[in-house]
RNA sequence: GGGAUCUUAGCUCAGCUGGGAGAGCAUCUGCCUUACAAGCAGAGGGUCACAGGUUCGAGCCCUGUAGGUCCCACCA
């Protein structure tokens, strides 16, 4: 006797259950084990601060159907989860906690405020561990890493120490983006332009030496000009040759700065004349160095004016712009102000404006890392799905600059260099020298800096298997496999990972990439704490299940688009889950014992064998959508054929030999098998999308079974097609639907019952309609059914449905209106004449004949068949009305 | 400035290698038919952005135009 399914379906009553039953029993767990194919999957490591948003629950579940779909098909799959320090993310988090309470981050020290960052991580980063649980995504927990962990900082070490020896890595002063808020530098992919509204000033420098002769820049960032150390002119400009190598002062600072020529000054734009800053601007600051030019620091860390600045200094740069402006005003000096909406820098994190400064700090050398990355993709070795995503990231690596990695954070893998303060020496070492092997000084201090945080997350895939170590679990599980993320991180993540593991482990670290798009709101725009948008997706867990939410996140879903998300489309899916717990309960309802016996081969009626047949077709087919990552349409399918195929089709169809089991049980046997073992095999292909309703149905339908988890994916069977049963059923389902049709339009309830006279010459076709009559005629309103070849016997009177293969004749008498019977024929015929005029107009045309392929011909000129023998059935009934 | 992508039913989107336009939601009509009213059955609704081209045949391929979204970029 099976167990017997809640009355309602109630997800909060089942996911957390099953899911601790999942955990308990180990099923997500993964050894290296040789017998098998490993499958793997490393979750891209969500911040310690973060809570669980829709990106994740996208992310996550698109990772749990890969990886569930895989462990089904018998590969030791592994799902290899963690967290990431999120240096600066973090950090800004924990100073906000730290002002609330009056602290400044300087108060506590170094030290102090790491141990604060360490208790911040244990309190919040397991969150969203327990948040992606509820998801019901099956990684390895007992693998749960950190990228701050003792083996993933190791690995960092190794990395930044392997790079430096091969220069790779290297210290150098260069211009860099600072971020005057967070007092860092930070990478160029963390720059994020923006239009913004701004002026364009233009200011006149005296000529030294020729009064009343000026030259005129034009400038968005007027106050850099307390940096400029020259201004340039084009060679080839006739205005100002003559005037290369002279002089110009400086207004506000009284220094006097040459003018000279370079083709970076461009004779068409503006003035054609240029201020030159090299400490503050990128081209400036390689005009500065072809020109040996001096490189002025006019700015604070803070975004203060420096003392440079006379007596601007300490003014914020935006308050020392406005006086800069209004000075040269004075003066007389300030041309003409337009205004314009120019493209500006700021830093992703927290939006300010970001300022170019040169600064000592740390570099990766980008450009021989990129090429075997590009190279990887060029190849198809690794493949970027959707195949678009392959411009971006050539795009990407082939302008590609170095990589900035040194962070001015506390909070991040600190970089393992020691200088030397007695002769300046840098040790780069795992551990602080005892002395400095130069000149033997004690006197050794450990660089402040610590590294950008992707640099710990571009080695996840291999660090987290143990490398530097030879583990067994990196030989086994390493190279992963495929990688699920969005588009948006490509940049800061995806090509670091491809350059990090073609370096340090001369493999790709995974063969394919999985994009996936950002989920919006109902309007399309990005959810947001600021707008409010957000749906919580631990929300709508609670109302509607986590099954629901899944289906809604992967239904029309394609590989790097965004989608929206709106409560409606929840409801749809918990509708879907809805059915399929309805159907499985009256399923369960004629079954007297868990497992039947398989009833012999012939009990089984055309239905049984053609739901069959349809449930083999959809397993290829899925199981091919799968393994192309064509998610959303796997499970559209899956959804379609559980909901129509199999609950309004077959389990109407069967429903006649159920009621009738206690006279003829084994004939209800059969229908009752096919039910059972369609609904379980359909199960298991919803069973990545949706686990938990799967599992519960699963596991009560068959009490023996331990789980759904760990059972086998469903496999084709060329021995189950039947495609002469589909076009049975598929006739039958032409009868059905006709009849249908007409009770509706001509107003008869289906509780109107009549004789049903099936007229239908092809003799194959009238045996299908008699051999199934049984089953359909409950559906159609029949007192009965009578198949035959001819008119004989029925009245002129009776409404008729004409069908391709028979007409239906329904003597309903006084209940229907002969005109509006007339009207329903016409209508009918009209249709049919537009049908063969397109056929004829395709079979007359020459060339179609000549040059399509000859299956499509015949499959035109049977339908011109078909539809000519139906139009002359609709006219002879209209002559008889 | 360069590039990507989108424009299909009232709304949100599918539509695989070109061969008679689809789904969900919404709307309308009829059903409390013994799994399910969160359901069942039926219906209405689209010159697939526009203009050319290739083809026997184009929502799908090519070119151009318009509009939207996004990414990249040192437009001083």
């Amino acid at each position: 006797m099976h167990k017997e399914l809640a009355k309602t379906y109630d997800p909060a009553g089942l996911e957390d259950r099953l899911y601790k039953k999942w955990e308990d029993n180990g099923y997500f767990h993964a050894e290296p084990d040789r017998s098998k194919k490993p499958f793997t999957i490393v979750m891209p490591p969500p911040n310690i601060t973060g809570q669980l948003h829709m990106g994740h629950a996208l992310d996550n579940t698109m990772q749990d159907i890969l990886i569930r779909y895989k462990r089904m098909q018998g590969y030791n799959a592994l799902w290899q989860p963690g967290t990431d320090h999120a240096s600066i993310a973090t950090e800004v988090k924990i100073i906000e906690t730290l002002k609330e309470q009056g602290i400044e981050k300087e108060d506590l020290g170094r030290e102090g405020f790491l141990k604060r960052a360490w208790e911040w991580k244990d309190e919040y980063g397991g969150r969203i561990i327990s948040q992606l649980k509820k998801m019901g995504s099956s990684a390895d927990w007992q693998r749960e890493r950190f990228t701050m962990d003792e083996g993933c900082s190791e690995a960092v070490t190794d990395v930044f120490i392997k790079l430096y020896k091969k220069k790779l890595i290297y210290k150098g002063s260069r211009l860099i983006n600072w971020c005057p808020v967070c007092q860092t530098s930070i990478s160029d992919a963390e720059v994020e332009h923006v239009d913004m509204k701004g002026h364009f000033w233009h200011i006149k420098y005296p000529v030294v030496g020729m009064e009343g002769k000026y030259l005129e820049i034009a400038t968005t960032r007027p106050e850099t000009m307390l940096g400029d150390t020259a201004v340039a002119v084009n060679a080839e400009d006739d205005r100002y040759k003559d005037l290369i190598g002279k002089m110009v002062e400086l207004p506000l600072t009284g220094r006097q700065i040459p003018i000279i020529a370079d083709e970076h000054a461009d004779m068409t734009k503006g003035t054609g004349v240029v201020k030159i800053t090299p400490a503050h601007d990128p081209n400036d600051y390689e005009v500065g160095k072809r020109h040996n030019l001096e490189e002025i620091n006019m700015m604070n860390d803070d975004g203060t004016i420096a003392a440079i600045g006379g007596k601007y200094a300490g003014m914020d740069r935006y308050e020392a712009r406005k006086e800069i402006v209004k000075d040269l005003d004075a003066l007389g000096l300030l041309g003409e102000i337009e205004e314009l909406v120019h493209s500006v820098g700021t830093h992703d994190r927290c939006k300010t404006v970001i300022e170019p400064l040169i600064k000592p700090q740390w570099f990766v050398a980008m450009k021989e890392l990129a090429k075997p990355a590009i190279e990887a993709v060029k190849s198809g070795e690794l493949k970027l799905v959707p195949p678009r995503m392959n411009k971006i990231y050539f795009n990407w690596l082939d302008n590609i600059r170095d990589w900035c990695i040194s962070r001015q954070l506390w909070w991040g893998h600190r970089i393992p260099a020691y200088y030397c303060q007695d002769c300046g020496e840098i040790i780069v070492d795992k551990h602080e020298p005892a002395a400095c092997p130069k000149c033997g000084s004690t006197h050794i201090k450990q660089d402040e800096d610590t590294l950008d945080t992707w640099f710990s997350s571009a080695l996840w895939p291999f660090s987290t298997l143990g490398w530097p170590k030879k583990t067994e679990d990196l030989d086994y599980f390493y190279p992963t496999d495929v990688l699920v993320t969005g588009y948006d991180i490509i940049f800061f993540w995806v090509i670091r990972m491809v350059f990090s593991g073609l370096e340090h482990t001369g493999k790709l670290p995974f063969h394919t990439v999985l994009f996936h798009g950002l989920v919006r709101d109902a309007q399309g725009r990005k959810m947001s704490k600021s707008l409010g948008n957000g749906i919580d997706p631990l929300e709508v867990i609670d109302k509607y299940g986590a099954d629901a939410l899944r289906l809604t996140l992967i239904t029309g879903n394609a590989p790097g688009n965004d989608m929206r998300f709106y409560w409606e489309r929840v409801e749809s899916s918990r509708n879907f889950a809805n059915k399929i717990w309805n159907a499985s309960r009256f399923i369960m309802m004629y079954l007297n014992d868990t497992k039947i016996e398989k009833p012999k081969e012939a009990l089984f009626t055309p239905a049984d064998r053609w739901i069959l047949s349809k449930f083999n077709t959809l397993v290829k087919d899925v199981t091919e959508n799968m393994d192309k990552y064509e998610l959303g349409i796997a499970a559209d399918k899956v959804t379609e054929f559980i909901w129509e195929e199999f609950c309004d089709w077959y389990i109407e169809i069967s429903k006649a030999r159920l009621y009738k089991k206690e006279e003829a049980p084994k004939e209800a046997d059969a229908a009752l098998w096919t039910l059972q073992n369609v609904l379980i095999g359909a199960l298991k292909l919803l069973h990545p999308f949706m686990p938990f309703i799967t599992e519960e149905i699963f596991c009560t339908i068959q009490s023996e079974e331990e789980s759904i988890m760990i059972s086998s994916w469903p496999e084709y069977d060329a021995a189950l097609s039947s495609p002469e049963d589909e076009a049975m059923i598929e006739a039958v389902k032409d009868i059905t639907k006709g009849v249908r049709n007409l009770r509706a339009e001509m107003n008869v309830p289906n509780s109107k019952k009549a004789q049903f006279f099936v007229v239908c010459a092809d003799k194959k076709y009238a045996e299908w309609y008699q051999i199934q009559k049984a089953d359909y005629s409950a559906f159609i309103g029949a007192s009965s059914i009578h198949v035959q070849q001819d008119k004989d016997g029925i009245a002129d009177s009776a409404v008729s449905v004409v069908l391709p293969h028979a007409t239906v004749y329904i003597p309903f008498e006084d209940l229907v209106d002969v005109e509006k019977e007339r009207e329903r024929l016409n209508k009918e015929k009209e249709r049919l004449n537009k049908e063969i005029a397109r056929a004829k107009g395709m079979l007359e045309n020459q060339r179609f004949l000549s040059k399509a392929p000859e299956s499509k011909v015949a499959e035109e000129k049977a339908k011109l068949a078909k539809y000519t023998n139906m139009l002359t059935q609709v006219e002879e009934r209209l002559v008889q009305l």
